[in-house]
DNA sequence: AATATATGTGAGATCGATCTCACATCGTCT
DNA sequence: AGACGATGTGAGATCGATCTCACATATATT
């Protein structure tokens, strides 16, 4: 029962011609008979030849595959951006591979090694590190196609899809301070990461802006994911004299800012204000609904997708840099408090 | 700038000896004189070699890649279950290769033959369809490695890794008939997808054991998003004598639901009971609390991916049926009604 | 000393598809 | 009639790594 895939040698004989006749036939360029195409196209069909995609990427020196190395595909922020990177290249005759650097860049960087010996015609990468890029670099030093997403890397000149992260989150904390607060907690994940150090960025020059002195203790660090996040609320409101508000920079830290908060009791937005970067499906089942800045999730992928294919198919030019702005929309998880 | 990555040749001529040797230093396999494989490690070293896995793949017939063909990334249990088989299939020094079927069978065939012309090593299906299940005989007649995972295929004799979604749906129903519930409204997606179904008939057998006719105006049929299932939850509780409860087959027609319910202005549990099948993260946020049947999510993709690299090492045998066991977990989305 | 065995190495075939080149066979134009 | 272009086709090289086979040496055994 064990048949063999068919290969163009097959079909050759089947036709009673050469392999170069019948690779003619079937991918119509040169000069080929009429009759011998068909003949051709009819033992290919009978045989269910389809073509050895390895043999034809060693010699085209390309594997019609796209790379896509996010940080973590189970945040659905990653998740929606894998997917639509996926719709995009099936569309253009491409699969997706998937790594997760799991925000390190040992990962990273053996991920990518080990995508590059596979000859894969490009990649859309969410950058871990801040310096040390040189594997990137080697990408394009040796002109494989390469779409930053999501973060940009130090000192890597190349095509990039980021939103305005500093921006987003001036937004939210001008909006915080304007209702009132001067006790901003911040809730980030590691400095390594590039939308961490922009958002925290935004937050800093926000309270400086207000006349607000930054201040260590209304800061905390945690992994992104929604049960480190609950610790680390948990710690930073564990303090004498917390934070009367918070800003978490991603929707998986929301959540788990939320969850740390029904768990001490502390209500929303009476006891403390909350807003969010990045919107989340359930922002608006929640009592109160969640006020976040959003980011157009649904474009990212598709931008970053597009620019590579763009790339495969041969332009040139400088990189381009898109960059998409964000939106504060106000629910009601922060409230009015007056001035001590 | 643009070097080409070295070649075997490359290293072979540095090191002053044929490519013969050069494979046999590299691979340490055949004898090779210790001087001599010492030279060669040099050369390789001081190019940058990296074996071409394309080259290499073509030779032995397989790439080291898995492909895996989901519903869909963006839900949350394939998004952790693609995490899960990625670490392992690295583990092993394996890529993985996404698709998204979209519930699609057209797309899941194309999808599949698209990765079986790059002669991957091994598949995890969640097949979309019932029967019509050619696509993946023909895997297992060719003798590729096959691992069905949420969902099994009819008259496909393989590998899978599946929970007991009759069992636990109807434990789910079971729970809402003890609590004085006989209006039991079921929101469930295609009826092509194996998971939807048995849940059903466990709703069904549950409804029968006690005596409670089957009603199809209880039943609602979407698609299995968040937006989709909003709707669908409308239209079920739009109806003359709309359902005392509710039962959503996941966990993103449960946010659906809940969603729905806060717009029509339904409260939860006192005018309308609610349990989901599937736990998820902000399940014990909302209040009340989501009552649920979980499902050992981290388990699965990881039993899969066990499973299939059991294969590829060459493990023979029958096929591995594995089946986990849910659990209901009580919270407070469900309310005692006093028969009426 | 003669044969057997162990140890190293290289030439060339192979995987499957593609492409260049050379060689046909037509028809057409001067 | 001879020549040139258009049209069709096949032989063989190529991509890069691997493996078989043949051929060397060196060491061991009788």
């Amino acid at each position: 029962m064990v048949r063999k895939p068919a290969t163009l040698k097959d079909v050759a004989a089947l036709a009673n011609v050469s392999r170069a006749t019948a690779a003619r036939a079937l991918n119509s360029y040169g000069y080929v008979g009429g009759e011998t195409a068909q003949k051709v196209q009819a033992a290919a069909e009978k045989l269910g030849y389809r073509g050895n995609r390895l043999a034809q990427a060693l010699r085209s020196g390309q594997l019609p595959i796209v790379g896509c190395i996010l940080g973590d595909i189970q945040n659905p922020f990653f998740a929606r951006i894998a997917h639509d990177i996926e719709v995009l290249a099936r569309e253009c005759g491409h699969n997706l591979v998937i790594g997760s650097s799991e925000e390190e860049l040992a990962q990273e960087i053996s991920l990518l090694a080990s995508l590059r010996s596979l000859s894969i015609r490009g990649f859309i990468v969410a950058p871990t590190s801040q310096g040390n890029n040189a594997h990137l670099q080697g990408l394009i030093d040796e002109d494989v196609p390469l779409v930053l997403i999501d973060r940009v890397a130090e000192g890597v000149d190349c095509d990039s899809v980021v939103v305005d992260n500093e921006g987003g989150a001036r937004k939210a904390v001008e909006y915080l301070i304007g209702m009132g607060h001067n006790r901003i907690g911040l809730l980030q994940d590691d400095m390594r990461i590039f939308t961490s150090r922009e958002r925290r960025s935004g937050y800093r020059s926000a309270l400086a802006a207000a006349g607000i002195a930054a201040d260590d203790r209304m800061v905390a660090v945690s992994q992104s994911t929604v049960e480190h996040a609950v610790d680390a609320t948990i710690r930073l409101f564990s303090q004498k004299s917390p934070p009367t508000s918070l800003f978490t920079v991603d929707s998986l830290m929301t959540q788990g800012a939320l969850l740390a908060f029904r768990s001490m009791g502390v209500s929303i937005p009476h006891d403390v204000s909350l807003i969010g970067f990045d919107d989340f499906n359930l922002a608006t089942f929640t009592d109160p609904q969640i006020t976040v800045v959003s980011q157009p999730v649904s474009e990212i992928g598709r931008a970053a997708a597009r620019v590579l294919f763009e790339r495969l198919a041969g332009k040139d030019g400088a990189p381009q840099k898109i960059r998409f702005e964000t939106k504060l929309i106000v629910r009601g998880s922060v409230s009015r408090r007056s001035v001590i």
